[in-house]
DNA sequence: AGGCTACCTAGA
DNA sequence: CTAGGTAGCC
């Protein structure tokens, strides 16, 4: 049971691919991580480039574990039962290495896409050598879709969570490992399960028991509507053997791919639980259209501050994302990075998430500490990454104050001060509904 | 037709 | 109070 198995390599240099920040920056959110045992050399190891985590992904048949070195990505497989020959072993690995091929995209040359955002883009050219190596996965729709309909109001830890729980809860045990460490309980891996395990009734109920929320219902509303589809015959016959054990809707879902964007979306903001963000996320992320960009609140203030869309006045301290707001950021951004631009909005948008604000500073290195710069190299911080350090709030009057005592309208000026030294000041006319608690 | 709001929950 | 929003209602 735990016999050590050897990892296979496949060359490919951290520009091309930084494990460490793609399985992370809330693309895919099924990925186990381990630390590798820190040992007393382990530094030394770090900085040989030899790999420092483990990252496993269950598929339908076998568990895929990869880590990272300088110059490779090491993989290996393992599956319920061992192969009975040596032809086997071979197809199975002909077939996790197509797989790797495909979910990385590696026939893509992120170097090449850099170079020429770098170009077009300043801002992008400052921030390219502190996140080096993000690409955008090609994943599987439907979980793709399923994982980002979970996403809505949520952090990623949560939905890592819930993702979790679904495949726990819903698809058959595969198998079990220990960490790599080899201390440890042994971690079970489920596959993710098919939409017609997600379609019936009573997952609506239970998804609210296991933590789901509001989300709950559209999971498995959306399961049912494509279970229900009326499928086209010619839709069933995809030509890759790639989605064989495929669910008809699972197929579907995936022929989305030959379709024009605009179409795709359409089809995909029909299913509930799914607006203009989330299909733009599975139109960039699953269905190979590399020019959307999904916007939200982050990748809205990063186009205000550096590419010069608006920032509608702050009612209650909220910006609502209005569709034609949505829009004129989207095309603002897809006008700025070309063919590629929902590419280049994940390496900005990473680079914005708080969890990696140390990323490649001497703090928290990357994978392998290669690419490593002081915090000195690093460039100027955006008002997003900015931290705030101070911020009076000063109440200037409570205008009304209805029967049912709800503070129905408040305004005040809010003072923040940055760590840069920088600071801001504005009217926040906030509206405040302060329920009272029954009773 | 846009502009609200309620919606689940865990964790600062 | 927020976290990579959306449906439903006016």
């Amino acid at each position: 049971m735990s016999t050590t198995i050897a990892f296979c390599k496949i060359p490919l240099s951290l520009s091309q691919l930084s494990l460490a920040a793609v399985l992370q920056c809330g693309q895919s959110f099924r990925w186990s991580i381990f630390p590798l045992a820190a040992s007393e050399g382990q530094e030394e190891a770090a900085q040989l480039g030899q790999p420092s985590h483990e990252y496993r992904l269950c598929l339908r048949d076998r568990v895929i574990c990869l880590r990272q070195s300088q110059e490779a990505l090491l993989w290996n497989a393992v599956f319920p039962n061992p192969p009975t020959s040596t032809e086997e072993t071979a197809r199975r690995d002909a077939e996790t290495i197509e797989w790797i091929n495909d979910y990385f995209q590696l026939d893509i040359d992120l170097q090449e896409l850099y170079r020429t955002w770098s170009e077009r883009d300043p801002i992008f050219n400052g921030l390219q050598e502190r996140f080096s190596g993000i690409r955008i996965l090609r994943q599987d729709p439907w979980e793709n879709l399923i994982s980002f309909i979970c996403s809505s109001n949520n952090n990623i830890s949560r939905i890592s969570k819930m993702v979790k729980s679904l495949c726990a809860n819903y698809s058959p045990f595969l198998l079990a490992l220990l960490p790599p460490s080899g201390s440890g309980e042994p971690e079970p891996y489920h596959p993710f399960p098919p939409p017609s395990v997600l379609a019936a009734s009573e997952v609506a109920t239970k998804l609210r028991t296991l933590g789901f929320g509001y989300r709950a219902d559209f999971i498995q509303k959306t399961a049912k509507m494509l279970v229900e589809r009326n499928f086209e015959p010619s839709s069933s016959k995809l030509p890759s053997a790639f989605y064989v054990g495929q669910e008809p809707a699972e197929v579907w879902l995936a022929g989305l791919r030959n379709e024009q964007t605009a179409v795709a979306r359409e089809e995909l903001t029909k299913l509930m639980g799914v607006g203009r963000k989330v299909a733009d996320c599975v139109l960039l992320m699953s269905l190979d259209k590399r020019e959307v960009v999904p916007v939200d609140t982050h990748v809205h203030q990063i186009a205000h501050k550096h590419y010069g869309v608006k920032m509608p006045s702050a009612k209650g301290g909220k910006i609502p994302m209005t569709p034609k707001l949505y829009e004129e950021v989207a095309t603002k951004l897809a006008d700025v990075w070309g063919d590629y631009a929902g590419w280049a909005h994940s390496v900005l948008f990473t680079s914005d998430l708080k969890s990696f604000a140390d990323y490649g500073t001497e703090k928290q290195t990357p994978v392998n500490g290669t690419g490593l710069l002081t915090p000195e190299d690093t460039p100027e911080p955006t008002p997003t990454t900015k931290r705030k350090r101070g911020g009076a709030k000063v109440e200037v009057k409570v205008e009304t104050t209805d029967s049912s005592q709800q503070i129905v309208f408040a305004t005040a000026i809010v003072e923040e001060t940055y760590d840069d030294g920088s600071s801001t000041l504005t009217l926040a006319e906030r509206v405040k509904r302060r329920r009272r608690t029954k009773t």
